[in-house]
DNA sequence: CTTCCGGCTTGATCTTCATCAATCGCCTCG
DNA sequence: CGAGGCGATTGATGAAGATCAAGCCGGAAG
């Protein structure tokens, strides 16, 4: 493992806090792996021995139920995943597949809830991104209850273009038949669905998408932010956590 | 707070690994409060200044969106609830609201974040409830993108049955409107699906429910343990982790 | 260059679900 | 006892979304 994967490692919100003693334990069992696309890297209801970080590419996390498959997250660099999983020494939920060339760090799982016991400021940072995963999805769960498909592809949209700069063009980045599945819908209705979004100003070519008159689409999609977090995407700003505290007064990040 | 609810607390999953100093400083500051059906504890985007833990009663929790409500979990006593916000000190995703009178514990969420990194111990149970919670909201996402209601409710009731003892017949929990918001269906589908399950040997006169071939039902349901929770409540199950932890050998049970 | 393939789009049709409206049963309250 | 109210049910209708079936387009391989 380079020096530089440890570093990008050793400054996620989970590793931050924790002594070096417990980095070094962790760090001692751990291997990075690079995966081509398209590998499935944990089948759902597989035993989890590992917490994933995923250091570059793509990885999804998808459900199956009676031949019936639909992706759950899309994750970009830097993530963990399964970490519920590892904490309860449960089996996993879902299944998780490289979408492109991927690099991803193995931390034992054992190891993990080892130095959770004896290293409380890893076993708060465990607990916060827990619930940063937690809050993440009772975003994703009210988008799906509360919305229809054109509010979610046009919420997705906005979100995208925040995370992205908040310039009027951004770039899908994902394939649209991957992310129809993570909006629930299927490839077909979302390109009606995007389609339908013209009225709107909302203008697509390929990958690539202009939002031409954003209020337009605002009053469409009416975003809130107990359901979509627009906050940016900075390499300060990178774990599930910190990405759920994001508007808080400066006084309270630091009490916290 | 009499001495029968403070050992009904100290007795779960989250409490009962702390130290007495983490407990005494967590129930110096802590209130017991009565609530009557219908009191709203919690408005979404409100800042949450407590961990509540139910003893007595039902709260709903539900979201909001564009004047349309759904509910997003029912809780029955002993269950905590919105540690993810404490843990976080971030707003609260969610509203709560008591279904019925309830009596609830309130502790100092302040409390709970500085007594986390002084006894490591609790700080796991902290994480490990989180992750028990953040499974169920796996499970239920799954649940509403991969089944159709009919679905949905087939697989209510067969869990219905099973944590209710597992005899043919029982009682639904709840009123069958909240019942439909929280399957993500209206009062009027709900009506309809329960005539159509009929065909499938379920008899409903209204809270009870007769079940006469439960495997004609499977077949319809396709119950997962990826999904479903089939577990029994019983007093020994009651956090989330716990429940998540189920059909785990014992020797794993006890390592973690 | 041409062919092939996979992803995307488009149209037609069918299923599922929401909505609107009316009724019924039950309980409460005057 | 009767009136009103609320939840549940049932029916009729419409909208949203899934499915099936072609076609389109662009990149990769021959």
């Amino acid at each position: 493992m380079r020096d530089v994967d440890v570093e990008r490692v050793r400054a996620l919100p989970l590793f931050r806090g924790c002594s070096n003693d417990t980095f070094r334990t962790l760090s001692a069992g751990a291997f990075l792996q690079r995966f081509p696309a398209g590998t499935t890297l944990l089948l759902g209801g597989d035993q989890v021995d590992f917490l994933y970080v995923l250091l570059d590419g793509t990885v999804e996390l998808e459900g199956t139920w009676n031949d019936k498959e639909t992706t759950l997250a899309l994750l970009r660099p830097v993530s963990t995943f399964i970490l519920a999983a590892v904490v309860l020494d449960a089996d996993g939920l879902m299944s998780a597949r490289t979408v492109e060339r991927s690099d991803i760090l193995m931390l034992s799982g054992a190891a993990i809830r080892r130095v959770m016991s004896e290293d409380a400021a890893f076993a708060v940072a465990v607990a916060q991104e827990m619930a940063g995963c937690y809050r993440g999805l009772v975003r994703t769960l009210k988008n799906h209850k509360l919305r229809g498909g054109l509010e979610r592809l046009a919420n997705y949209l906005i979100t995208q273009r925040l995370r992205q700069g908040g310039d009027a063009s951004f770039v899908l980045p994902h394939e649209k038949r991957v992310l129809a599945s993570l909006l629930g819908m299927t490839p077909e209705n979302l390109s009606r669905s995007i389609a339908a979004l013209a009225d709107y100003g909302v203008e697509v070519h390929g990958p690539s998408v202009t939002i031409t008159r954003p209020a337009v689409l605002e009053r469409l999609a009416k975003p809130d932010p107990l359901i979509d977090n627009h906050q940016p995407v900075t390499d300060e700003l990178t774990g599930k956590a910190q990405r759920e505290r994001w508007p808080l007064a400066d006084d309270r990040t630091r009490a916290a």
